[in-house]
RNA sequence: GGCCCGUUGGUGAAGUGGUUUAACACAUAGCCCUCUCAAGGCUACAUUCAUGGGUCCGAAUCCCAUACGGGUCACCA
């Protein structure tokens, strides 16, 4: 009996050999330097940051060398499976515009690597494995849950580290006709690897974040291919994948950084060079005084649905993922204002090896507020549309019957060199202009603030003499605005604010104080864009009945 | 507990032995401008790089120890 009989048992419909497969996917023909990159998630149903985070990574560095950025699905875990996480997947990518050179979807291969989903690779995992158990180098294992269990206890005792390795394999060292039998009498097994490692033995190894790292070999005899199901464990299938997809960055988080040696010693089992890896930092949060890793459960930032929710434009979040990436960005993009982040080249010894990046929404906010001011007014419009179709039906019927008036709207202080910058996010859109409308500002609970001047009469004083004898729909900017003066000096408020300052007992208040009350009976609000514009907006008639509420 | 990674301001961070009186950006505060707000302009914000020791003429940068934070040790990825 040899291990070719012990191969040929556990897999005895497997009939082709790795060479089959290192034939069927040769090298890829590109230029020298190309990169090739992967986003590997797992389909658990929502995409978290930190995944999107390496997936910006990948197809920066893609891009950048003229390489493949593909998509791959890690879907081994079919406990936790979730049937439309590969549409949402998909479809945050589409939303980005970041959508992978090769990929399978919805039977839709695009790609000469594939398939790109592992769960329909297992016929190639078990080749590979096969190989393995053939030379020596994997073996059935029948260790019950409860085996290990009693193990580990031991190990715990005895202050041992734990794990399945050297001694404490008891199953890496049973004969082959042992092996045949309780295979063939049914029992449950999974396959190990059988590591040749010694952890009193050190090795280099280059992560291009860090740099070099000294590591202990790996000797654990890990899981490759589990019982139930018969799929291989991450480890091996990263190894397959990555391997006979050629991929030559590996971008994943640094909770992938201890498994390093387990991963060395597999490509090196089989004698090909492994990739390069780039391991990120975790995105963490501020928690009390400490930081914690983000969690789709507390934190709703964590989650991209978040961003999409909030109508936060898709380059906003990108742009602010940037500045965490290699914070240098910020400078490049501002001495390159007509590159995009896909022209940046980022350098992996540049990004911050800190133990989490913290993500923070107030930058978010910053650079989202930027981006939308540079918005064409037409454009903005057709964005907000599309959102609240979704996410705010009530406004979005609104903006759709008033479109042109919402487009004016919008494009208050937009065409200038320096446009208004106050919409974060679609979202926020609504609460700055909802007076603008009447179905909401005479339906919604209203509350006024003039400021300085609360004298009920003497508002309305000033806003009817305003209205009744000053105010005129066709005059230009600076008219306007003289007449503003006119008014103050005819109801004795300082028009100069400089004489104001000068000798404010001689006035009942100033232009800013008679501004505001105006501001405030037609908009109820005392913070909005230029007065001016938005008179000119609202008809005469809508004005009076605003009017009339006073 | 073993192993691994990390520790510069409120935040992201630049920085790899002297050009650092520690960049840039966000946030915060103040002033200016101003019909409001936003924007913009100006100014302030780490005498110090977790702590302690060492090497050196010179250290945030090199070495050692300690502390703290994180990761990992699954038939999860």
């Amino acid at each position: 009996m040899t291990n070719k009989d012990l191969a040929n048992v556990i897999f005895p419909d497997i009939d082709k050999d790795i060479k089959y497969y290192e034939d069927m996917y040769p090298n890829r023909d590109l230029k020298e330097g190309a990169k090739v990159t992967r986003f590997a998630p797992s389909p658990t149903g929502f995409m978290h940051l930190g995944g999107f985070f390496q997936a910006i990574i990948d197809k920066v560095l893609a891009h950048n060398s003229n390489g493949v950025f593909y998509l791959r699905n890690e879907d081994t875990d079919q406990k936790r499976e979730v049937k439309e996480a590969v549409d949402l997947i998909m479809k945050t990518l589409e939303d980005y515009d970041i959508v992978p050179d090769e990929y399978e979807y919805n039977d839709k291969v695009v790609g000469n690597y594939g398939p790109y989903i592992q769960s329909k690779r297992k016929e190639i995992y078990h080749t590979f494995i096969k190989h393995l158990i053939e030379i020596g180098r994997a073996y059935p294992c029948f260790c019950t849950k409860e085996e290990l269990d009693l193990m580990r206890q031991k190990q715990e005792k005895y202050k041992a580290r734990l794990g399945y390795y050297g001694r404490y394999a008891k199953c890496r060292n049973l004969s082959i006709e042992e092996q045949i039998e309780r295979i063939k009498n049914g029992e449950e097994y999974v396959i190990r690897f059988k590591s040749l490692g010694d952890n009193e033995k050190r090795f280099f190894f280059d992560d291009l974040v860090r740099g070099t790292l000294n590591l202990p070999e790996n000797d654990m005899d890990i899981i490759i291919m589990k019982s139930n199901d018969k799929l291989p464990t991450y480890h091996f299938a990263h190894f397959v994948d990555d391997y006979l997809m050629h991929t030559t960055h590996v971008v994943r988080g640094e909770e992938w950084l201890s498994s390093v040696p387990v991963h060395i010693e597999l490509f090196k089992a089989f004698g090909v060079k492994p990739p390069k890896y780039i391991h990120t930092p975790l995105i963490v949060k501020r928690d009390g005084n400490g930081v914690r890793k983000l969690s789709k459960r507390k934190d709703p930032e964590a989650t991209m649905s978040y961003y999409k929710e909030l109508g936060y434009p898709a380059i906003a979040v990108i742009e602010s993922l940037m500045t965490i990436i290699n914070s240098n960005y910020e400078e490049w993009h501002t001495a390159n204002p007509d590159k995009t982040y896909l022209d940046f080249t980022y350098s992996p010894k540049k990004m911050s090896a800190t133990g989490g990046a913290l993500y923070d929404l107030e930058k978010l906010n910053n650079i989202s507020k930027n981006i939308i001011s540079k918005f064409k007014a037409d454009y903005l419009y057709d964005e907000l549309s599309k959102w609240s179709k979704v996410y705010d039906s009530e406004f979005y019927e609104l903006i759709t019957k008033y479109k042109d008036y919402t487009i004016n709207i919008l494009n208050i202080e937009r065409e200038q060199k320096k446009p208004r910058k106050d919409y974060e996010n679609y979202s926020s859109i609504k609460g700055l202009i909802w007076y603008m409308y009447d179905e909401l500002f005479f339906n919604e609970e209203k509350s006024y603030d003039f400021g300085t001047i609360n004298d009920k009469e003497e508002i309305k004083l000033i806003v009817n003499t305003y209205f009744d004898k000053f105010y005129n729909k066709e005059d230009d900017k600076e008219t306007w605005f003289n007449k503003m003066k006119e008014l103050c000096d005819s109801l004795g408020y300082a028009s100069n604010m400089k004489e104001y300052k000068e000798n404010p007992d001689k006035f009942k208040g100033n232009v800013a104080d008679v501004s505001t009350v105006i501001r405030v009976a037609i908009t109820t609000s005392s913070q909005t864009p230029d007065l001016y514009e938005i008179l000119k907006l609202i008809d005469n008639d809508r004005i009076a009945k605003r009017i009339e509420l006073l």
